[in-house]
RNA sequence: GGGAUCUUAGCACAGCUGGGAGUGCGUCCGCUUCACGUGCGGAAGGUCACAGGUUCGAGCCCUGUAGGUCCCACCA
């Protein structure tokens, strides 16, 4: 046995106790048929980001699920990597690369790659050190990288498989161009932002059938007026006798001189504007299909820089937004601007640079999505997939049911390379894991890959099982596949999930993970997201330093329901910061008091106090395993607090002194501190996951025998300590501990001010049981000495009586030196009652009011009056009991 | 337009399958009790948004209304 430290000082112990899990490997996980295996994957950090709240969260939560099954049996393996993050990082490269006065394209393909493996090198790291001081129990012996050897492989076979199968394509269709990233980016890449704009109306000529103006205009209205540029029609609805004669005739496409047809497609909604709509399958994913439909002209408009390109005619070179100016001055010149209108649309931009993204039509690599998501969507249908919380079906459903086809394609240069290969001669394209020697068609050996790279998220959705070692077939992945739980945020669902999700069906024919665990997002203090702009966010490494980690990690599951966002006080973290400190204390003091190691009492030497904290620790077991096997973490450890604090600190320990310090009594003494120390340690236990520093220090003082708590084993409820008699005794002699105290403070008598107790009751067993617990009851209820009898008969001193279910207790008035103060308060109480009962009836009594006012205030009025007149009733029998 | 979610004490939030209205912070009163003042004991404070319904019984289930937050879609 040793001691504590005085104080607890996290700071002190968290660090070299990481030490020592580490050099001890209780982090590792081998492949071991005799133990069942449970894993989770970690969503894999940006090699770009710093530890944020966000993270801290969600290792915290796969931690302690980690934990907790490891100390159940499991064969626990938390599997770490890092995240290539391609734009993000790409992004970040060129920053500096300007800072240096050079860009990308200076530097070129290979020379870039080359600068961003060297950050890579230096900042890689960071993130996962970050990591380490949350206590995080990732198996860092299985580190791994998106873009190491073995994630390149499985990219690249996957990428061949799929393309084998139909399933990629490269295809000219309309994506998302951000034009300063200068990439295409997918639909879940774009986020609608409302901003104010304008409606232009605009008017075209309608031309006859030889070609000269009618006189005629047909009018609608844009919100981009830059885009008639490449507009190749004008639709109507076919039903719509407004236009009907239209139909088919050409219109003057003006600016331009280029005639375009009016068309008919159910698309248009005759309700809305004009009911006529432009068409620019260039640049608009609706007016897309309508041209496929028609066999419409595509004409792109824009640059990659989104400058007018040479379709624009004249307007050749310049900003998209300049260009929109000069066009509306130019039709209004002419006479066709009808009209400008105020609008506030929804416009999309590109959620990593906030730009407009402009849609264009572009050749690019997509995943075929109608057949891959099938089982995604059975999967979480039939329940073989679990989402917790259960609303996210809904979301997961909705986007499943609206999938697109995925762009994979990125026109940047850090990520994988997409392993396509064109002959230089004959075009035609090669996919192939690696670059084929000649052309399979014209026997060229000239070949160049593509250059573009692939969406981030293509190798993320690969992660359970290419950490594992797909594509080769590895004992790990035959052994920890599928994964049991992936705990992530629920802003990444689109973007994660269900492309993990489908993948996993796709590739290993199996689902990735068994349960989904959502989170949400940790907000300030004020519900504002954390943000870099907003400069509010809260440093968890700092909160670490501060406050210790447990306290932080506490913090992040308590005092908030699984997938709702939570706020971040520094109070919160305070409050747990004091909670560590109150188990450190109370484990000093138990520790302090043994001087000798506790034998395990014989039946009957457990007393009524120790078998009640027995048993309740016993039901804490219980329902904390439930609690954790559901998810409900925070639920699960504020059950913990509350037994630890309440139950065990203020009341158990309180209880036993006594009894520790009456050195004659061994056998009382060593049941007492028996169970203080085999309680201690199994709540301990329970708190391991959620607080592993703490836990652990203390454990490894109080058990002379065992080296951590983090492999120890994880209780279990047993029927055999289960006291309900006990439990059922000790809350009623509680009970009547808080009533007297209630008095004695209510009267202003300090609690230490020891009285005289008569404690009456007509049940024997009562009585027996406040016999029984006489030590305690005297300590606790501040009282010298007790008196227990069936009647009051023996009773000769005026008392204050305290009411318990079948119990009278009574204390002597001469105990209470303050009466007098004590029957001014009661006074007071007393008047002031009666003023607003008396308030609350005239008013009832008043006709106009009762006539006048609604229902809803007269009934809050009687129920005033009632429940005033409730009180003024306690408070007379009080004072009636004190003359 | 569709969907999710929230509305509970001064503030922030828990409340699992319907039966006790709770936690933290704050407020007030009293305590240098030999583990802890990062503490101990006590108190005040709530028509659980509103209106209906189901039920012996509703914070919880159903319908509707109002307000907040978020997601998706998007009408040019």
């Amino acid at each position: 046995m040793r001691e504590l430290a005085k104080t607890y000082d996290p700071a002190g112990i968290e660090d070299k106790l990481y030490q020592k899990w580490l050099e001890k490997k209780y982090f590792h996980a081998e492949v071991d048929e005799s133990k069942k295996p449970f894993t989770i994957v970690i969503p894999p950090p940006n090699i770009t980001g710093q530890l944020h709240m966000g993270h801290a969260l969600d290792e915290t939560l796969q931690d302690i699920l980690i934990r907790f099954k490891r100390m159940q049996g499991y064969n626990a393996l938390w599997q770490p990597g890092t995240d290539h993050a391609s734009i993000a990082t790409e992004v970040k490269i060129i920053e500096k690369l300007k800072e240096e006065g050079i860009s990308k394209e200076d530097l070129g393909r290979e020379k870039f790659l080359e600068r961003a493996w060297e950050w890579k090198r230096e900042y890689g790291g960071r993130i996962v050190n970050q990591l380490k001081k949350l206590g995080s129990s990732c198996d860092w012996d299985r580190e791994r990288f998106t873009m190491d050897e073995g994630c390149n492989k499985a990219v690249n076979e996957v990428f061949v498989r799929m393309h084998e199968k139909g399933w990629i394509y490269k295809g000219s269709r309309i994506i998302n161009w951000c034009p300063v990233c200068n990439t295409s980016i997918s639909d879940a890449e774009v986020e609608y932002e409302e901003q104010a704009g304008h409606f232009w109306h605009i008017k075209y000529p309608v031309l006859n059938d030889d070609g000269s103006e009618s006189g005629e205009y047909i009018e609608f209205a844009t919100t981009r007026p830059e885009t008639m540029l490449g507009d190749t029609a004008v639709a109507v609805h076919p039903e719509d006798e407004r236009y009907k004669d239209l139909v088919g005739k050409k219109l003057m496409l003006p600016l331009m001189n280029r005639e375009i047809p009016v068309v008919a497609d159910e698309y248009v909604d005759r309700e809305f504007g004009t009911g006529v709509v432009k068409i620019t399958p260039g640049h608009d994913p609706n007016d897309f299909e309508v041209g496929k439909r028609h066999n419409l002209p595509v004409i792109n408009v824009l640059n990659d820089d989104a400058t007018i390109n040479e379709n624009g005619g004249k307007f050749c070179g310049m900003d998209r937004y300049e260009a929109r100016k000069a066009i509306v001055k130019e039709l209004e010149e002419l006479g066709l601007l009808v009209g400008i209108e105020d609008h506030t649309h929804n416009v999309g931009t590109h959620d990593r640079c906030g730009t407009t993204v402009e849609p264009l039509v572009k050749a690019q690599w997509f995943v075929k999505m109608d057949e891959l998501i099938k089982p995604a969507r059975r999967a979480v249908k039939e329940g073989e997939i679990r989402l917790v919380p259960e609303s996210m079906q809904k979301t997961y459903f909705n986007w499943v049911d609206n999938i697109r086809d995925w762009c994979i394609s990125r026109q940047l240069w850090w990520g994988h390379r997409i392993p396509a290969y064109y002959c230089d001669k004959c075009g035609e394209t090669v996919v192939a894991a690696s670059a084929p020697a000649k052309c399979p068609k014209c026997g060229c050996e000239k070949l160049s890959q593509d250059p573009d790279t692939l969406d981030t998220w293509f190798s993320s959705a690969l992660w359970p099982f290419s950490t594992l070692g797909w594509p080769e077939k590895t004992k790990e992945l035959e052994y920890f596949y599928p994964t049991d739980v992936l705990v992530t945020g629920y802003d990444i669902i689109f973007f994660w999930v269900i492309r993990m999700i489908f993948s996993g069906y796709e590739q290993m024919g199996e689902k990735p993970f068994k349960t989904v665990f959502f989170h949400g997002l940790v907000r300030d203090a004020q519900g504002r997201k954390m943000s870099k702009s907003l400069g509010n966010g809260i440093d968890p490494l700092e909160i670490i330093a501060k406050y210790g980690a447990d306290a932080l990690r506490l913090t992040l599951v308590t005092g908030n329901a699984p997938g709702n966002d939570m706020r971040f006080y520094n109070e919160r973290v305070e409050a747990n910061r004091n909670f560590a400190n109150k188990i450190w204390n109370a484990s000093r003091f138990i520790m302090m008091n043994m001087e000798e190691e506790p034998k395990a009492p014989a039946a009957g030497e457990l007393e009524a106090a120790d078998r009640w904290i027995i048993s309740k620790a016993n039901d804490l077991v219980r329902d904390v395993t439930e609690n954790m096997e559901k998810y409900e973490l925070g639920v699960a450890v504020q059950k913990i607090y509350d037994f630890i604090w309440d139950e065990f600190c203020d009341w158990y320990i309180e209880m036993v002194k006594p009894r520790l310090y009456d050195k004659e009594n061994g056998t009382s003494r060593n049941a007492a501190m028996y169970t203080l120390k085999s309680v201690l340690t199994d709540a301990l236990k329970l708190l391991h996951p959620y607080m592993p520093f703490v836990t652990e220090e203390i454990f490894c003082n109080l058990q002379s025998d065992e080296e951590s708590i983090m492999v120890s084993p994880w209780p279990l409820y047993s029927e055999d300590k289960n006291y309900a008699k006990e439990e059922a005794e000790l809350e009623s002699i509680k009970e009547a501990i808080r009533g007297i105290r209630n008095a004695r403070t209510g009267m202003n008598v300090p609690p230490s001010k020891k009285a005289r107790l008569y404690v009456v009751s007509e049940l024997a067993e009562k009585r027996e049981s406040f016999e029984a617990n006489r030590a305690f009851f005297n300590s606790l209820a501040g009282a010298s000495e007790v008196i227990v009898s069936e009647d009051k008969s023996g009773i000769t001193e005026e008392c204050v009586s305290v009411v318990i279910p079948h119990v009278n207790i009574y204390i002597p008035l001469g105990e209470l030196v303050d009466i007098e103060k004590e029957k001014e308060r009661l006074k007071k109480e007393e008047e002031r009652l009666q003023s607003e009962i008396a308030r609350a009836e005239g008013m009832l009594k008043n006709e106009r009011f009762i006539s006048k006012a609604p229902a809803a205030k007269i009934e809050e009025e009687k129920g005033k009056l009632e429940k005033y007149s409730r009180m003024l009733a306690q408070v007379r029998e009080q004072l009636q009991a004190l003359v």
